[in-house]
DNA sequence: ATGCGCCAAGTTTTT
DNA sequence: CTTGGCGCAT
């Protein structure tokens, strides 16, 4: 106890007297204005140990973030300030998911119930379009699916829902939300709105509830305060009526979340809903080089609506900002990924020094390409969702519909899959008959017999499911690990894939693979849940990345600019700063979209500390066809004359397409060029064509010769369960393990030379097929 | 009833 | 370039 006590004494020493004065905070509402780099997270997860410290149960504390990596990151820091102490931190919907598991029936939901995603919601909604027979000419079920979303975010209940009148849409709506609703109880399912609506409703509606959770959570913090929706707003209010201790960060310019609702007001107006609030102003960077806040601040100056704040910072001036503009897309990502690795093999930097940024997650290919080929470690945050792929959703339907019979989108999913000889017939029978019974469709199918409308050769394979349904149901309360396996084998998903000889169903299998790896890695890591399977379930649900539950390793990190808030890296790289890309075409008019694009490309350039290294292409490939660029607005508004600007001329990749280019359509090719010109400062350059990137000769490869250095990369794709393989060490050897795919496909290997298990990340290791 | 193949469309960001 | 929906052929 004495140590601790030293050594967390010295770790306030370690601060400001503005961060201690938000630190040493207890009682009564804190809000903590903190501009990037300020120490934000230090200042919360200090503040929590001091909390602790001085005898607040842990169990009282409630931290509430907004995606999962930054509560991973605020629970290692925690960990490593006070250890084992089990302050609840997470997501905001993880926490409502978990009080609504223990409050379910205040909303008219079991326990039990499933969180659908975006998928299964929409599934959920063209169910209620069917019931309804609603003919919708006009809106696409995406656009009511929107309406519906932006309802439960502002608290609009299915009852209170009242359309503006003529508005069409709304009266759409109001027909199909509360269809919609019902849909989703009788599911005794919620969508991800939902987790926030029915805690906020509820505890509107019970203030016995509210007051005992109120009690319960004495201090509450939350982070990212100004990304907060009025669903999040009231939720974080209602706990924090008799115990005002509520504390929140949040800065103005970060905020990036408006598209779904975030409202700024609710930081704006924090000092009015809590009129004794303490205001701690966090001004000061700690994270960046002088250089690169002023390029920050210089961008961000050009937001009208905002108050206006001076960023400064006693750091060194630090390398000025590098801004350079490849020919191609994949000239960037090339020249991004060389950079990295010339700087690791030469020792300065280790991969985890660096982070890569894009506007939006397709971005992200090109860039994983070129770490692949120069045997670069990276990962990729959010990339393309694990948890979003066919075969996982369709094992995953297993395992919900096994956790909750009424879950009739699970069970439309996987009843004739693999294929059982029930058709859509059948199946729309059995959906009438549950719908009329008003019972789910499983339980339909338990009584299939006695629909006079199904056939008795059909009855016959829907009570063979049944009986499938309920083996593989026994096994509820079983470690995950089990349940699935029992679930691949009894079901033949397994099997089917298997022996199929369509070559990506080599690849599902391997994904499937992965997943049972993490299900075991769940088993061992929760041994003691009541209900392994809904544990499992909810954590699937709400984290999209299966790397959330692997420890940090020292890989490069790729990141959408949204995912990148609270998180710092050395050297950072933003990427295809261009228009249409960022600011993205969708909020290039409004005037209020476009200052938040402002503030997603502020966030990712105050997320370096040391380097800030920014890039466009002239012509970037999309949707598979090649369009020359426009440079975005934003480059224009940062302080160009002190930045290093670099138009890197000659391509390395040749594309015969090039050929075919016009060089005489000026109209496309002298856009791109001029913008570039005017970055360089060359303004002459326009009246100039030499220095136009305008014929296809110029940007021809000139390069070829830098491919000979480089061995033939092999894709982790080939290797196959089995496969003979050698390795410039350890010799040949034969794969007795696959799982995985792309970066992280692994193989287990037995060496003849060096018997036992050797792992390898294919992507990263000098593995190849050994010649037949 | 199933399954394949074609065509069209649609492309943001997170839980 | 992908995904999803639909229609046709088996």
């Amino acid at each position: 106890m004495r140590d601790m006590d030293d050594s967390f004494a010295h770790a306030l020493e370690t601060l400001t007297s503005a961060q201690r004065e938000a630190v040493e905070h207890i009682e009564g509402p804190l809000l903590i204005l903190a501009g990037p780099g300020s120490g934000k997270t230090r200042v919360v997860t200090h503040r929590v140990a001091n909390l602790l410290h001085h005898g607040v149960a842990p169990r009282e504390i409630l931290a509430l973030t907004f995606t999962n990596k930054a509560a991973d990151e605020m629970r290692s820091r925690l960990e490593r300030l006070a250890p084992q102490q089990p302050v609840w931190i997470g997501t905001f919907h993880r926490f409502c998911a978990r009080l609504l598991r223990r409050y379910a029936r205040y909303v008219g939901l079991s326990e039990n119930y499933t969180i659908y995603d975006t998928a299964d919601s929409s599934k959920a909604l063209r169910m209620a379009l069917e019931e309804l027979s609603l003919n919708l000419a006009h809106f696409t079920p995406d656009q009511l699916a929107q309406a519906i979303s932006w309802a439960k975010n502002e608290l609009i209940t299915s009852e209170q829902y009242q359309p503006r009148p003529g508005n069409p849409l709304g009266a759409v709506v109001a027909k199909v939300y509360p269809a919609y609703q019902r849909r989703l109880l009788a599911s005794n399912a919620v969508d991800f709105d939902d987790l926030l609506m029915h805690v906020a409703t509820m505890l509107r509606e019970n203030p016995e509830l509210r007051s005992s959770l109120d009690a319960q959570y004495r201090f509450i913090l939350v982070d990212e305060y100004q990304d907060t929706n009025l669903a999040q707003y009231a939720i974080v209010r209602a706990l924090s009526v008799d115990f005002p201790n509520l504390a929140v960060t949040g800065d103005p310019d970060q905020s990036i979340y408006g598209w779904r609702g975030a409202n700024l007001k609710n930081i704006l107006e924090f000092e009015k809903d809590f009129p004794e609030v303490k205001v701690v102003r966090l001004e000061q960077n700690y994270r960046s080089t002088k250089t690169i806040l002023r390029a920050a601040d210089a961008l961000i100056a050009h937001n009208k609506h905002r108050k206006k704040k001076a960023l400064f910072t006693d750091n060194d001036e630090g390398r000025p900002v590098r801004l350079t503009v490849y020919p191609t897309h994949r000239d960037e990502a090339e020249g991004i990924v060389s950079t990295i690795a010339a700087a690791i093999h030469a020792g300065r930097r280790r991969p985890s020094d660096f982070a890569v940024f894009y506007r939006t997650n397709a971005l992200s290919r090109t860039l994983e390409e070129a770490f692949r080929e120069h045997a670069v470690p990276y990962q990729i945050v959010n990339g393309v969702e694990f948890y979003q792929r066919k075969e996982i959703k369709d094992v995953i339907a297993y395992l919900q519909l096994i956790n909750n019979p009424q879950n009739d989108v699970a069970f439309m999913r996987i009843i004739n899959l693999p294929s059982r000889g029930i058709g859509k017939t059948t199946l729309a029978r059995l959906s009438d008959y549950a719908g009329q019974k008003r019972m789910s469709r499983l339980e339909a199918a338990r009584q299939c017999k006695d629909i006079s409308t199904i056939k008795p050769s059909e009855a016959k394979s829907v009570r063979e499911f049944v009986s499938l349904y309920d083996d593989l149901a026994s096994r509820a309360i079983r470690p995950v690990e089990e349940i699935l396996g029992h679930v691949l084998t009894k079901s033949g998903y397994h099997d089917v894939l298997k022996n199929s000889d369509v070559p990506e169903d080599q690849e599902r299998l391997a994904n499937i693979e992965e997943l049972v790896t993490a299900a075991r890695e769940f088993d061992e890591r929760f041994p003691e849940q009541d209900s392994p399977l809904e544990a499992f379930l909810e954590q699937a649900s709400l984290v999209n990345d299966i790397d959330a539950m692997e420890s940090s390793s020292d890989v490069v990190t790729l990141l959408t600019l949204h995912a990148g808030k609270g998180l710092e890296f050395p050297v950072v790289f933003v990427t295809a700063i261009e228009q249409g890309l960022l600011p993205h075409e969708l909020n290039r008019e409004d005037e209020f979209k476009l200052e938040e694009e402002r503030r997603l490309l502020f966030v990712g350039m105050t997320r370096a500390e040391e380097e800030l290294h920014l890039s466009m292409a002239s012509y970037r490939t999309f949707r598979g066809q090649r369009h020359p660029t426009i440079a975005s607005p934003f480059l224009m508004e940062l302080p160009r004359d002190e930045m290093d600007v670099e138009e890197i001329r000659s391509s390395r990749f040749a594309d015969p397409s090039w050929d075919d280019a016009p060089s005489h359509d000026d109209s496309y090719f002298d856009e791109p060029a001029m913008q570039v010109g005017e970055l360089n400062e060359e303004r002459e350059a326009r009246s100039s064509p030499t220095h136009l990137l305008s014929t296809a000769a110029e940007l021809l490869p000139d390069a070829s010769p830098s491919t000979t250095g480089d061995a033939e990369k092999i894709s982790p794709d080939v290797f196959r369960l089995g496969m003979t393989v050698i390795h410039p060490t350890y010799g040949l050897g034969k794969i007795t393990a696959i799982s995985g795919t792309g970066a992280k496909r692994t193989a287990t290997v037995n060496f003849c030379l060096n018997p036992g298990e050797t792992k390898f990340r294919l992507a990263y290791s000098p593995l190849r097929p050994a010649q037949k």
